[in-house]
DNA sequence: CTTTTTGGCCCAGTTGACTAGTCCAATTAC
DNA sequence: GTAATTGGACTAGTCAACTGGGCCAAAAAG
């Protein structure tokens, strides 16, 4: 593996695409092993750091995985073979635009600057959007961590208080769009019907990683399920069995201390309601795992969701 | 005028966008004083540094001008018209591009990192891109500052020296493209037909700047024009009168001392070719007028020679 | 002429990206 | 158990871009 130390581009850039390049040519399988930060990083003659952000770079983008004291491993090759192509794609258009700029008379320069300012324009504008997500269990108000892009505003709503409050319909007025699990879709659309808002029906997923952990522990055990609502461990439950997941449960709604003491024991893990953590915290037994319970909207709807973002932001500048 | 704090766009780039505009759409029509920038520093709040550099890459891009202790002026507002409409046609192939990108899944910084690092690939490229110039007169060697984007690397070549020395030819072999004038064209390819080089014909024109000087001077004067060959002067008296200049000349050719002491007495001004100023200033007499003439490609010839060149890289890597 | 206006020029401070060095903690090998 | 390996986290230095202030010289105004 070499470096071009003179091209101007960052080595830590660099070695990704080498790495990238080793998975999608097949030369390091998934699960391969490889050289140790400290290793690579002298064989190529640069700092640790260079080396280790390269590796956390792919390892955030879900290409790779480190362990303290393991080493870092390929993790998922279908996962960037999919990224490549896709990449594969905007690139192809990226030179298109490139050889129609400097055909145009522009240099490379002038155009990446273009680039540069057009994006940050289109970042500053996306980030005046406002958007309201209407959820039915008062736990989903707290779910929303979603990586939307850099600042778009999401506010999320619970419909019950939509459908009493005239408060909360005039809060929606000034929202640049709506959003809402697929499920509530037409009951949302129904009540925004005078609003002239759009609105975009997602489909949330549970979180993978929060599956995985569940996976690992469901061999023998009983969980304890700690939830603000009935619907919401209902949908929890439900999503387990859609993930082939059939744990034992002991259901506790509305937790306080008293009832949490006389559960949890006998459980042999806490999966919980997002946000419910520093309640359950002082209650639980020592070693117990405890798990928060995340959904997310699936690629697909992000995707929508992005590009739907995209237009609006077209028609209002 | 009003800049947006929040933006992260830097305040030159956008003070810079509002002036283009303001000249767009004819508010400030050419010849418009622009306000001083300690003023329009002051009314807009930044440092009057940032107004100087705004002014100054316009300036650079042949849209205003500053004379010290006048001002600014918009100076063509053709040309910007121009290149707005060239740039806006690039903008909508980035937005496309860009629209392309979010839809697959990336987000805006993604992109424009994609395109921040592909840049500097294909520049990196360019660089390592060896053009040789084939000229038929001395003088032109050193006439070769043109633009073409950062670092391509221009070999200045006599054509008489590559007919009698198979050194030139060798040397020839290793460039990845080779260009001379269009009249020089036929010529060149059949001298270059063994060697499997791209040949390139640009049109040469002199230097609007240079023309504009002459033009002025050219009220009742006789001037000097010294060269190195016949050829040259007759090229530079050539484009004069297409430019639909007549002046009065005294041409010398490979100029001594003694010729000069003789004739630049007798001329109102002298036009040298490219580099000949140091053997004139000497013997220059004082507050006389003194004008490098200098050809370059017209706009055509050098797009046509980037996109060449673009072209080229692309099977190369 | 002197004073005012105006752009040219240089230097300082801030910020962020990049690279490099060091110590710490988890894991493995013995 | 101990020692070696390995990634995590932190700090420091470098460099360029951006912004800001001060001084100078050319032009204009009086």
């Amino acid at each position: 593996m070499e470096l071009d130390r003179k091209s101007g581009v960052p080595y830590y850039i660099q070695l990704k695409e080498q790495i990238r390049r080793r998975i999608t040519q097949g030369i390091w399988p998934a699960g391969t092993k490889l050289p140790p930060e400290r290793e690579l990083a002298k064989s190529i003659a640069v700092s640790r750091n260079t080396v280790s952000q390269a590796y956390k770079e792919l390892e955030g983008e879900g290409v790779l995985s480190s362990a303290r004291g393991k080493g870092t491993f390929v993790e998922d090759t279908a996962l960037i073979m999919q990224q490549e192509s896709r990449k594969e794609k905007v690139l192809r258009i990226v030179d298109l635009a490139m050889e129609e700029a400097v055909g145009l008379g522009f240099s490379i320069d002038d155009f990446v600057s273009f680039v540069h300012v057009r994006g940050m324009e289109k970042k500053d504008q996306l980030s005046r959007m406002k958007v309201a997500y209407l959820v039915s269990n008062p736990e989903q108000l707290a779910d929303v961590n979603w990586n939307l892009g850099p600042g778009v505003n999401l506010f999320p709503l619970l419909l019950s208080e939509l459908q009493e409050s005239p408060r909360a319909q005039e809060c929606i007025s000034g929202m640049d769009m709506a959003i809402t699990g697929v499920s509530r879709l037409a009951e949302v659309k129904i009540l925004l019907g005078k609003q002239h808002i759009p609105i975009l029906g997602i489909s949330l997923q549970p979180r993978l990683d929060t599956i995985v952990r569940i996976a690992k522990l469901s061999i023998g055990r009983e969980f304890a399920l700690v939830c603000e609502s009935n619907q919401y461990a209902e949908k929890i439950k439900l999503a387990l069995r859609q993930a082939g997941l059939y744990p034992a449960f002991r259901t506790l709604i509305q937790p306080n201390e008293t009832n949490l003491r006389e559960v949890l024991p006998q459980c042999g893990a806490v999966i919980l309601a997002p946000r419910l953590r520093f309640r359950v915290e002082k209650v639980l037994p020592e070693n117990m795992e405890c798990i928060e319970f995340h959904f997310e909207p699936d690629a697909g709807s992000l995707n929508l969701l992005r590009g739907a973002l995209l237009e609006l932001k077209g028609e209002k500048f």
